[in-house]
DNA sequence: TAGATTGTTAATCGATTAACAATC
DNA sequence: TAGATTGTTAATCGATTAACAATC
């Protein structure tokens, strides 16, 4: 389980993995093998093995994976076993988009404080969680032991939302600001580049690429 | 410029291309090697040259490229050089995030029309765009001409959305609820997992990857 | 046991990097 | 012209696929 060894590649892979795997568990199936999980996911039978194979033997000779022991497993491999104390910075449509987005709380994402710069909206609340001056943020994160900020601010005060919240201590950033911050390595970093992502479709559309 | 030899790869790099070269521009610079952009950028300067030669002879021996040349080769490369008629569908929080995100509109992606299936929010405006019944999507898709098909609805929902985008003809979909949609092979689909990108955050978290 | 399927090594493929001739 | 930097071919690296022995 080197990290230095686990490619890219393998990590945007895995989530993929644990959502087949939940849809095959709330199905009632209980048996997969790297064959049946192929057809699924497109993915060959072969490299399925591989990836699983990065992280532990989870599987039967003979008979294949049970789905629930491999949903787990995955689950603790993409580190879903525990909770994560999470604010969101920006209380703008994306940034209220994000708290509503209740499917996070399920897997133990907890959104406790959101954060912005405007007074007409501090002090009210978004999905009962209550929007604080960004100037206490740093205390903030501190204080109360956040892991993770998701940054739904405008390009241009990004970095200095990103170099706050590391100054307050969270292990990771969740980004949405068109930037690439500049984050020290002890922290990881996300980036949801929305135009990037666009930009691509178009690319898609006008070379006929589906 | 064969379409099967352009790996996705490269298609998610141009955009960041794209980005940096703009900012470039607006500072002014009007000349830049690959090995400057190499330090911008991250890339080894031979995988820049080796991706602009993809598409095309961009600079000129012993000197560079030219950064308003260049971005604008680029610009059309991604097909960011015409209006893109685009539909979104979902009038929640992240559909409006997506609506309000002005910074579409600079670059050609047009939205015209909203669509929901709450009775209480068709017919209100979101940043001066109508939200129309989800029943006249079909015929508004025809009827319009629309290129782009944006999908902010629930997971349950998605597929029978991208169906009657399809049937509309859109030339490609942007999709945001966390399912692979079944999309045929003329229309281009480009997906935004949130849930997917914060799961892999948390994997990068617990095992310590930058 | 025989059949099935994993775990894992070896072969292949594709993408990245290095090198350098072409040329501005 | 000499120096710089591209365009492009060749070498390397890493990821994917194939093959098969291990074993349930």
């Amino acid at each position: 389980m080197q990290n230095s060894k686990i490619s890219n590649a393998i990590i945007r892979r895995l989530p993929r993995y644990r959502r087949y795997l939940g849809h095959l568990q709330n199905k009632g199936v209980k048996k997969i093998s790297s064959n049946e999980l192929s057809e699924l996911l497109g993915y060959t039978a072969s490299q399925i093995r591989q990836d699983l194979n990065t992280f532990g033997e989870f599987g039967q000779q003979g008979y294949g994976y049970e789905v629930d022991k491999l949903y787990k497993e995955i689950n603790r491999i993409l580190g879903l076993d525990r909770e994560y104390k999470t604010v969101v910075v920006g209380a703008g449509k994306l940034g209220q988009a994000i708290s509503n987005h209740n499917y996070f709380y399920k897997v133990g994402f907890t959104i406790t404080a959101l954060f912005d710069n405007n007074p007409a909206v501090i002090g009210t609340k978004v999905n009962d969680v209550e929007v604080h001056d960004v100037a206490e943020l740093e205390d903030y994160v501190r204080d109360n032991n956040i892991d993770i900020g998701v940054i739904c601010v405008q390009r241009d005060g990004a970095q200095s939302i990103a170099d706050t919240l590391v100054a307050g201590g969270v292990k990771g950033i969740w980004n949405f600001a068109p930037i690439d911050l500049e984050i020290p390595d002890k922290v990881s970093l996300e980036s949801v580049h929305l135009s990037d992502s666009l930009h691509a479709l178009s690319f898609m559309i006008k070379h006929k690429i589906p």
